[in-house]
DNA sequence: CAGGTTCTCTACCAAGTGGTAGACGGACGC
DNA sequence: GCGTCCGTCTACCACTTGGTAGAGAACCTG
């Protein structure tokens, strides 16, 4: 049987491990044993572990860009709704794969290089937003506000709820699927009765 | 001249450099250097790194409750004035120490008996915010709503907002003080629209 | 002064870190 | 057959980690 490339079950297990724990956190080692492999076929594949890193970034990337593009060209000309697909846009692979966002945590942690890399991929798709934003408004159609302003708190919030699961639990909130939903659907609410003009 | 102790100094440096940068990446020596001890003098006052993690999540604690109890008992009777309060007091030392929160994304890294001894300790507080609202919707001041879903929506993106200022840069917004507080602002201004009756 | 307590120090340890050098074995084209 | 990649391996390196043992200085109290 033609087993998944070693390259693809490192970077899986890699997304899965520096997002729950932290990148400083897991080393190499442990990523090669949970592959079921050596370090040094990790170091094989990705010359450092920064290297692995960067790796991780882009695929993260890669998801979050394929998705948010999807909402963005929702067909329905409501801007209300539209919105609200954007935002469930992001929750889903947050909710499905709760370390992919987790990786969030670990921005402010890892080399600027890194983080600006990942930026510059995702900074085209905010700013579409923004603009999308700012035109319905100019049109009447969405309440007047700063599209910026806007659109950092949405992210915030969405990053705050997705990430940060067990932080929800310490103020007593239920982690799993269906709160995790719960709390999105209240997310699409406010912001609705914030934004309706 | 005397110094100030320099338990409090490790506790000190401690809390911002786990905030900063993470428990595990952050070494014992580390802290020590940047309190001008050695590192044998740190494990004299924290036995070892798991006590002195507890010690400074107890200090969190602390200032946390005093702040939020302080906000609870605000004055105002009207109940979006009040909410408005706790909100502000909740940033207040997210913004003066930003590694103070920040040591929220830690949670899901610690020991579980670390975590539930925090979280014993906030829980009082969130039930009481919870507690109040669920009243306050009774009365007919508020609108209708889950009380425990309001409190964790803003729990999460008041954590998204603090904790999480370079995944906004991210998204272009400066995460400098008065970034903050202007997305501090918009997000009262958002749970008002969305809590008023 | 003596005797104990409080605090920080030097010296050391076993274990684990990211990373290098190079051997081994199997699959391939010739 | 034979050389040549490719992927993984063993062996090793210098360094850092959390933690232990115990010396020694500075301070009290008698």
């Amino acid at each position: 049987m033609p087993e998944r490339p070693t390259r693809d079950r490192i970077l899986d297990e890699a997304v899965d491990l520096f997002g729950f724990r932290g990148v400083e956190a897991v080393s190499l080692d442990e990523i090669a044993r949970a592959v079921g492999v050596r370090k040094q076929s990790v170091l094989y594949w990705f010359p450092s572990k920064e290297a692995l890193v960067a790796a991780v970034l882009d695929t993260v990337a890669d998801e979050l860009v394929v998705v948010i593009t999807a909402a963005i060209r929702a067909s329905d000309d409501d801007p209300l709704v539209r919105i609200d697909a954007v935002i469930r846009a992001v929750f889903g692979p947050a909710v499905r794969r709760p370390a992919l966002l987790g990786l969030v945590r670990e921005l402010g942690r890892l080399d600027r290089e890194l983080v600006e890399r990942l930026r510059s991929r995702i900074a085209p798709l905010v700013e579409a937003c923004v603009a999308y934003l700012e035109l319905e408004m100019e049109r009447g159609r969405l309440r007047r506000a700063d599209p910026r302003l806007v659109a950092a708190l949405a992210y915030a919030t969405v990053t705050g709820i997705a990430t940060e699961p067990e932080a929800l639990e310490t103020v007593g909130w239920s982690r799993d699927l269906a709160g995790l939903r719960r709390l999105r659907d209240e997310l699409r609410g406010f912001l609705r009765a914030a934004l309706a003009p």
